[in-house]
DNA sequence: CTGCAAGTTAAAGTGAGGTTGAGGTCAAGG
DNA sequence: CCTTGACCTCAACCTCACTTTAACTTGCAG
């Protein structure tokens, strides 16, 4: 029997209770997203809190950031203590302004499209759907038509 | 001056027009998105309609699909003839189920995290309201917390 | 004719977000 | 002891949706 309260859980179980693979939580420690305390082995063991940093991170991936902005996100957590509630509730807070925004960009969208079925339309420029934001206009390059909100931020 | 009715656009034109690189319409082409007719010297022409026909790719990309999914949209239409309003309005109609799920599934997680955000769990199974230990461990994998709709479509 | 933009191809590159495989180690059971 | 399974690293590979590059051709204007 292991001591209750300081377990520290191998790959395999964190991975099987988050439902990632553990290959993903190896990625993610690669590209600096998680970390890990090592046994003394070198197997990796995680604290019981690296469930709700996973949670935390599929909640993020799944609003639409990269990886790389969710590890901004994560960079402004406390280095020194487990994050608390409050800790988490000021990085949530500033995806739900992002979640407005898909919602608003999709609801738009849906609202667009009931439209142009009735006139079936699907113009380039002029169409709601096609061109959601009235983006395209006449910058002739890589143009884009997805909402900001709903694409990823690739600005370089 | 050219005939009118019957031009065939170059591909920079179309390019120009559609705001999609050229490019991006050759790929189209090479992954049987895209046909084009070609000119004495092997240049690609294009009629008027391929520019709906870029909307409707356009738009449903947008709207969540990938190229594959819009080419096996885009087989369903009649070879024979250029598509109709009624065949557009037809493909197009599903897109407004979808696009309510997913407009049902971020405000359903929006307003899963307003709530989670008074607990602040973010639990990846059960939030920690009702399930305070992490007893998460013995049900199936993949739980998750998205709402199916949002998710890629990645089960293996 | 020259000059040059616009077009052609095949192949390689990009970047995000991983997975897969080879080859080796660690820990527990028999 | 040996076996088994979970784990390790590192490198290669994968999908998607394109873009870029190299080497070449077409077509039009002057």
């Amino acid at each position: 029997m292991a001591m209750l309260g300081t377990e520290l859980l191998p790959i395999g179980e964190v991975a099987h209770r988050a439902g990632i693979a553990a290959s993903a939580l190896r990625y993610y420690e690669s590209v600096g997203l998680l970390e890990s305390a090592r046994s003394s082995g070198g197997r990796r063991r995680y604290p019981r809190s690296v469930l709700r940093r996973l949670a935390f991170i599929r909640a993020a991936q799944n609003v639409g950031l990269s990886l790389d902005e969710i590890k901004t996100a994560l960079a402004t957590l406390p280095e020194a203590r487990t994050p608390t509630v409050a800790d988490w509730t000021r990085l949530s807070r500033t995806w739900r302004t992002r979640l407005d925004e898909q919602i608003a960009g999709l609801t738009a969208l849906r609202d667009g499209l009931t439209k142009c079925i009735g006139c079936g339309c699907l113009s380039l420029r002029t169409c709601a759907l096609s061109n959601p934001r009235d983006v395209a206009g006449q910058f002739g390059e890589g143009a884009m038509f997805l909402p900001e909100t709903l694409r990823a931020h690739d600005e370089a």
